[in-house]
DNA sequence: ATATTAATGCAAATTAGTTGCATTATAACA
DNA sequence: TGTTATAATGCAACTAATTTGCATTAATAT
């Protein structure tokens, strides 16, 4: 499938390849964050054989475009996800592993409480939360 | 200097050594998280000469005697401080590494909102702030 | 003093991610 | 439809952070 990232990338003078426009498409069509292994099975299920540092440098390229973001999740693997959705933070289950979107009204309260106490140029936060989902209890 | 964190350990069975209190020493009166290797480096400073297995495996203990905690700061080394300080975040420097601690007091709605809208059994939280300090502006 | 075993040091393994380099293949164009 | 430039790839080697095995050392109870 041809995305728009896809047509963008080639307008820019990148190629379409097969690793390029899988990983895209699977990061698209995944409503939570993938690690580099995680994308690699996946692809790989589904019968594309990329080689584990392809995906790496491909995901350091969508990086570089802005077209997915770094995911930190505490100590585990980095994940990534699309850009653009609303903005939103993440849930993960300790237990098996999984991974919800939340998306946190009171967050601007938050956020205003901070750059009014503090002297530093905040960029960017990270804020992610931990527990047992409804499956593991 | 002997601890109240050391002699309690002492009461449980554990030995009091030279690397387990001088760790235990710097992360007390420390008001920032540490890393294993800042941790290795100050005490070698100080002539404090710890294998950094060692190091790595004292962490490890005070972490499980709940002692100290993990503190993850996005796709940077592990950070590690005491426990039982007022629940507190952290705001970094992007440049200079730096880090400072931040209690914020509207985080209570968002803790709220959150146990809320989750059927999780939502255990802990990380969040952290990143930006540039007044030093590296 | 001696015995028990917690703690340590060192080397080797592991895990996540990165880099060098030779090869392949996309896409522009002759 | 070739030919060409170079983006993308694969593989092996590397790095950085952390972990593990194992033999040795040292803290503490007796
Ligand atoms: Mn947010
Ligand atoms: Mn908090
Ligand atoms: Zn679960
Ligand atoms: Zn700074």
């Amino acid at each position: 499938m041809i995305t728009n990232h896809l047509l963008l990338l080639q307008k820019k003078g990148f190629r379409m390849t097969q690793a390029r426009s899988s990983i895209l498409n699977l990061l698209e069509n995944t409503d939570h964050p993938l690690t580099a292994t995680s994308i690699h099975k996946i692809l790989k299920r589904i019968g594309v054989s990329t080689n584990i540092t392809t995906i790496y440098r491909e995901l350091e390229f969508l990086l570089e475009q802005k077209i997915i973001e770094k995911i930190p999740l505490f100590d585990t693997e980095l994940h990534y996800e699309i850009s653009g959705r609303t903005h939103h933070h993440h849930l993960m289950c300790t237990s098996c592993g999984s991974i919800q979107n939340i998306v946190l009204q009171s967050e601007k309260g938050l956020l205003e409480e901070m750059h009014n106490i503090s002297t530093y140029d905040i960029r960017r936060h990270s804020l992610a939360f931990f527990g047992t989902c409804p499956d593991c209890t």
